[in-house]
DNA sequence: TATGAATGAGGGTTCATTCAT
DNA sequence: GATGAATGAACCCTCATTCAT
């Protein structure tokens, strides 16, 4: 039973945030639309600011995940090609989904939401981190988590702006450019 | 008198939005630090919002122009290792400058700082972008918006992260991957 | 433990407004009347004036049904002869109940008070407005809504001036103009 | 030269009083419309509500004043019929100029008029109270004192409602109810 | 576990009034 | 007379957090 509440909890709180942002959701908000008492917020979370690090974590890992199964379909042969069709995999399901993007970026500074993400790369635990890993050291390339952040926030910031259409570029224009950045870090 | 107190506001917002962000400081904090009256802060800034706004544009204006003077001092020739000099400028001003750092990020998302630099880039008003556009020109590249657009946020998020320690890399490591994806942007 | 605290709020509440007046009274005075935080008030109410209008409905309906309840041990045949009892009982209490009128008069203008009565009236639940109409239809009054309008109107201004003595006249010399009006308005 | 300022604030006094009520007009928004510095505006008067005092006096004076005027163009004999004749003129000046009505009563309550009223009419000075007592002698009514009051409380507080729709009534049916109540009253 | 009434610090904002110029 | 920058008390209201039940 408790287990319902806490998702409920989680739940509501992924709607509300997506819809008005973090800051303008108040825990009222949340215990309202998950038909919980007050009290029972604090049972399971520290604060708002908790709730939403570890629906952060539970979005990325997901969409991650659903990136690396999808890409195990393909067959891809080249270490560059596997890191784009990720990348590529990535930014289409954002486009689609544009409740995602509001989450991450609606009052959550993209900045925040790459500290969350970092510290997710490098839990050991995730596939994606040993995936490059392997597929870096395979290829020799020298400094693999550097290659990695820089990728990561590369594409971070610029996949952000491109969705939002705060630069006036097509998604497929972009992916070009992505690709050569890609593939000058990695072939360092 | 008047000037007088808007500056000390500016000022004491300015050094309390370092040391504790924006969103911790309060009205209060300010109008005690500039030794004013609270409705006297209502009096120059609607909000706390609109005297940030005011903040950030004004010391990247100077960062900007800074970076600029430098570089006429120094007789670059070529486009890329101009724009490699203002941008290697920049880092170090930040590096040396713990403040700005803090005052653009803590809080304060870098995206919503970027939203504010890129509105201020846009301005034909300013010269760094008269200059880019300028160079751009004259080395025939294709699309310069885009390619300022791609080097501003590239640098954007890599440069918080690497001044941040977030990523456990030199100053001068990093410039080397900066100049590579300038280089890759440019050399379109 | 909770109605208590909003009957403390209501009882301090009416207590300064019969003292200071609705305006001066603030509602950190009404909390510290009531010894409740300050938050406490906006959860049983709305903001100053929601509590005000359910005072006043509360207090009006007190005023009315006593007048009713003391008419019915009277055994009154003539309907205008039980219009002018109700109303000398009311101005009867005002004048010995200085608080009511304090309350409905200092700052509360009499004619918003005059709203709350009407719609007070109005409603079909309300005992009084239904002894006047029955005793208007089998007396035959032709408009008798209007009729009990002018009779109210009349008595609300005139009551009012009468009781802080702005006209120099007893209540008794007050009660026969009142009567004298009352028959001719219902002698329609 | 200092006139001029005078009557320009009580004027755009007049004209945000009639649209936006007493309570929600600041000083600053006068000494706006005034094109007045704020300092100046307490060189006149010593606060908003002598400023509208001034101004309620003025206007009433203006409006008795017409109806003097045109009564005395009608060669009406019976005091009874000048009286009516005053009433009817006052009510229909209200109906075609709706400024005044809101001025009167908007935030400011009507008995917080009639208190205005009531002493700009114990000022001998005032025409038409010298013309109602008059009359009254001639006509040998008893008390004239407390039937004017009588009258001007009764016409005050249904006069206000029927303009202002509170009641469904029009203003031709009204004035027959007010005739006879006025004939009642001074045939007493 | 679960509740939700109660708390009260703290926020932003307004505005009548003063006073040095 | 005239100004308007400066004041600061006062106000309303929000909301994260606690705690007795």
């Amino acid at each position: 039973m408790e287990e319902n509440k806490r998702n409920r909890l989680l739940t509501s709180a992924y709607n509300l945030f997506i819809h008005k942002g973090i800051n303008k959701t108040t825990i009222q908000d949340i215990v309202d639309a998950a038909r919980v008492a007050k009290g029972t917020f604090y049972l399971y979370f520290e604060d708002k600011y908790k709730l939403q690090e570890e629906l952060v974590v539970e979005k990325s890992k997901e969409l991650f995940n659903n990136a690396l199964d999808e890409l195990s379909k393909h067959k891809i042969k080249k270490f560059e090609d596997q890191v784009n069709f990720i990348l590529d995999y990535i930014i289409d399901s954002m486009a689609s989904e544009v409740g995602i993007l509001n989450f991450i970026s609606k009052d959550l500074s993209l900045g925040l939401y790459q500290d969350k993400i970092s510290s997710l790369i490098e839990k050991d635990t995730l596939k994606i981190y040993d995936m490059f890993m392997t597929g870096a050291k395979e290829n020799k390339i020298k400094k693999p988590e550097i290659a990695l952040f820089m990728i990561i926030e590369f594409f971070s910031a610029t996949a952000y702006s491109v969705l939002t259409h705060k630069m006036d570029i097509t998604i497929s224009e972009y992916k070009i450019y992505l690709h050569k950045v890609v593939k000058n870090i990695l072939n360092d």
